[in-house]
DNA sequence: GTGGTCTAGACCACG
DNA sequence: GTGGTCTAGACCACT
């Protein structure tokens, strides 16, 4: 479900608020569902829970998650003040790559082809129904 | 020209990289136009001669500048087996980067709509002829 | 272990990563083992800890070992997309120093020789079983 | 004839004292003949005749050319001395470089090959092909 | 004047 | 304690 790559030069907490964006993202984790616990999730990637916390920590400054205190962390609902934030760096991101892609020789064709399938992978499995 | 956030959590070096990669990419700077020198740059930004060349160095890697002892460095032809490596890896953080996009709600119109624009800024005077 | 000569006309950083390399190819430094931190080696060779990181990054871009912050550097497993890249320069390099020491008065058989030694020295532990 | 390559990391000088070498060995160059002149091959390949003459001094070191004041720069004939001096350090050049292509996954077969193609290019009148 | 190497010493991020 | 970044300042090699 994890998997964690221990060489990579990338933080095992970056993995981890990655992967775990993507599983948020895609709704394999639904709205409110419980992550598992730091502990538990620690014992079972057999890594230091304080790298656990610190990437619960950040995901839920990122707004992707909230904790209470003495019963867990859960999956927040999307927020779209939140949202145009993020839009607006991801976009900016989006602008770069695909700059450098293009200068790399991609066409647009290419690009094209590749934003549809994912719109198709995406669009089968989520309703996007904001809250 | 070089806006460098001095407080980011991106290394100094890494910002400068991609600026003058953007810079190269956007054929702002045009290929065997020469670099300004580690001195001054570093002068420029007020900031240390060996962070520059870091930045040249790693640039240099990647492909975009070759640096020559006792002459300077200067932006160098794309190539194309270097390319071919870099490409595989642009494209992988580009579906990455779609995904959270088209999931925060950018839809593929406005995708295309970027893709064509950056396609005209850069499609312009991408002639590649040589000196 | 580490015959360093200060005064040689080749950058320290370079020998280094000549020497560890040397020690990598011959399964000295087995996959995966830790190699010494920067600062200990630093410190048992009396140069300075960023020479020997400049030798370690060096040996990362070539794909011989991976650094992680907080853990160490350890000795990476061959990779065989960088090594078809590295081949095609090595058969170079040695196209021209073989004819360099053929010219000079080296024999075929000789040269055989030396790669049956070589052979040998290498192809005894070159088990690649992971730990 | 000369085919350098001024935006190479390589010096320009030891670019030179390399192609020379080569055309020595190679014996396009015959024992005597002379080489021209600094200022000559300045103009011709548009580059300082300080450099040029770096180069010489360095063959001349080496001890692959002679010079005469007031006639010009030749080509010495091999030294046995010298020969055996360089033979030393070319093996081992050779042993580390094969030890690396071996590492890389080159068979014996495929270097000694390679042998005998060189050995059949230097007998026979030389062949050359570029890198 | 150019890039490249090296040192000494400080501070940060990670686990 | 680990690697990584940055500074200040010195010296070398090359053109």
């Amino acid at each position: 479900m994890f998997e964690l790559d221990i060489r990579s030069r990338k933080p095992i907490y970056e993995q981890l608020v990655e992967r775990l964006k993507e599983l948020i993202i895609t709704e394999v984790l639904k709205i409110d569902e419980q992550l598992p616990s730091v502990r538990t999730l620690a014992q079972q990637l057999t890594i230091n829970p304080n790298t656990i916390q610190k990437a619960y920590r950040e995901l839920e400054i990122q707004g992707y998650i909230y904790s209470i205190k003495g019963k867990g962390s859960f999956v927040s609902a999307a927020n779209d003040s939140q949202n145009t934030e993020k839009l607006h760096k991801v976009k900016n991101d989006l602008i770069k790559l695909l700059s450098e892609a293009m200068y790399l020789g991609v066409t647009a064709e290419e690009l094209i082809t590749i934003i549809e399938e994912i719109q198709a992978s995406i669009g089968g499995g989520i309703e996007h129904d904001q809250n």
